[in-house]
RNA sequence: GCUGGAAUCGUCUAGUGGCAAUGACAAGAGACUGUAAAUCUCUCGGCUUCGGCCUUCGUAGGUUCGAGUCCUACUUCCAGCA
């Protein structure tokens, strides 16, 4: 279904936007996270947990899902969220990211697309813009996104605006072919941390006249978080206020709150699922002072010094896992390689970033977001 | 009892004269941002002024410039025969 966005308030210090995402019947309030499902699964965790982590929006990846099991087997099963059993709204990833992820392979973009390895069996692969737009038809994803080069953040000034003008190029490209009348389609602004190039990017975009907007190629390898969050504010400006505007890959707490008081509204990251499966859990710690009392903690559940804990991982959470587990049941799990230990993780990371939304939203509705920012992010900036 | 064989870091293991000594696991810790990630990196005898120094390969001797490696005895274990 063809997303459609409303804002519903904007707060006065910050750019931070409260809005409303519907796909028809569904509904949804925005910030929103959406949880990474790339190859058409959210990574040890079934559709139900997912949805019961409150969830909306997930995220597929048309490039995994086009070499496997093939963009056709999944039109074959009636589309996406019937062959995942997901019923909730899925947005798909073009493959853009993995012109950038993908770099180890010999890859060649050219501008009629991209050449890639495949990282599966060596085959040769030439992803274009038209057919990764007719891939997302096939999955009958309810968001697709252009396709786009994801530059690394090492790229230079001259490098990023050639880039950026055949990523418009592209995304023209790709629209010229996208008929799907259910299916919104995105755009995405690149420009690294250049005011003038997010800022010509996004205009530009914006003037194919999208379902809504993106900003990419941010936290990718060793870029800095000034960057990044320069990246944001130089793009959302010229953004259209009446469509969602999601930032991808990110990310970490702190960052979601940086990028709302900019004026993001949705962005998903894969570092709660990945976290999670590497022993670790996104935590709140006490605060003395701030009106949140919040900031952000991690901890390694295989730590030695979680054996015996037996307290859930986070006292106040809401979660499953919190609600029935224990640290040191999780710990176990961890140390003996199972995977129920990694649910019970993923679970408890992707419920702490929508709890965190949860917080976003409500802080601006009730006008206190700045105040909810800096007593979250005051010491975590400084750790 | 006889005849072979074996004893190396928590465990298994490499090592046949130049060795603080291989690899795996375990253990301790770290990284991870549109997922080639249930992966990867570091540490894992002690001390150090980072050049080294000390103590280690069942125990005790011996050969040698030098022994985990060769020799002798002992201890323990394994296999076969009685």
């Amino acid at each position: 279904m063809k997303v459609k966005y409303t804002l519903i308030k904007t707060d006065k210090k910050t750019g931070a936007r409260l809005g409303r995402v519907k796909f028809g019947e569904m509904e949804y309030e925005t910030p929103m996270f959406m949880p990474v499902g790339t190859q058409a699964t959210v990574k040890t965790m079934s559709p139900e947990q997912v949805k019961d982590c409150r969830a909306g929006i997930i995220l597929a990846n048309t490039y995994h899902l086009w070499q496997r099991p093939g963009e056709d087997v999944v039109a074959e099963a009636g589309g996406l969220h019937k062959f995942m059993n997901w019923s909730g709204p899925i947005l798909t990833d073009s493959g853009g990211y993995q012109v950038f992820s993908l770099a180890r392979n010999k890859k060649d973009i050219t501008e009629e697309g991209v050449y890639f390895k495949s990282e599966l069996n060596g085959a040769r692969l030439f992803l274009t813009p038209e057919k990764s737009i007719e891939i997302q038809n096939k999955l009958d994803s309810d968001i697709a996104m252009s396709f786009d080069e994801c530059p690394p953040a090492s790229a230079d000034y001259q490098y990023l605006k050639n880039s950026i003008e055949r990523t418009l190029r592209w995304a023209e490209r790709g629209k010229k072919v996208h008929q799907n009348k259910e299916q919104s389609l995105f755009g995405i602004v690149q420009g690294g941390p250049y005011e003038d190039l997010r800022r010509w990017s996004a205009e530009q975009t914006v003037a194919l006249d999208f379902d809504g907007y993106s900003i990419g190629g941010v936290a990718n390898d060793d870029e800095c978080k000034d960057d990044m969050y320069k990246a944001i504010e130089f793009s959302t400006p010229y953004l259209p206020e009446d469509k969602l505007r999601y930032l991808m890959g990110v990310g970490e707490p702190v960052d979601l709150i940086e990028s709302v008081a900019r004026g993001v509204d949705i962005f998903d990251c894969v570092s709660p699922t990945r976290l999670a499966r590497h022993g670790n859990a996104l935590i709140y710690g006490v605060r003395d002072a701030g009106i949140s009392g919040l900031k952000e903690k991690r901890i390694n559940l295989k730590n030695a010094r979680f054996k015996r804990d037996f307290t859930p991982i986070e006292e106040d959470c809401d979660c499953y896992a919190c609600k029935n587990y224990t640290k040191a049941y999780v710990h176990h799990l961890m140390r003996c390689d199972e995977t129920f230990g990694a649910t019970l993780l993923s679970i408890h990371n992707i419920r702490f970033l929508i709890r965190l939304c949860e917080k976003m939203r409500d802080a601006i509705r009730e006008d206190c977001f700045e105040e909810f920012r800096e007593g979250f992010l005051g010491e975590a900036a400084q750790s």
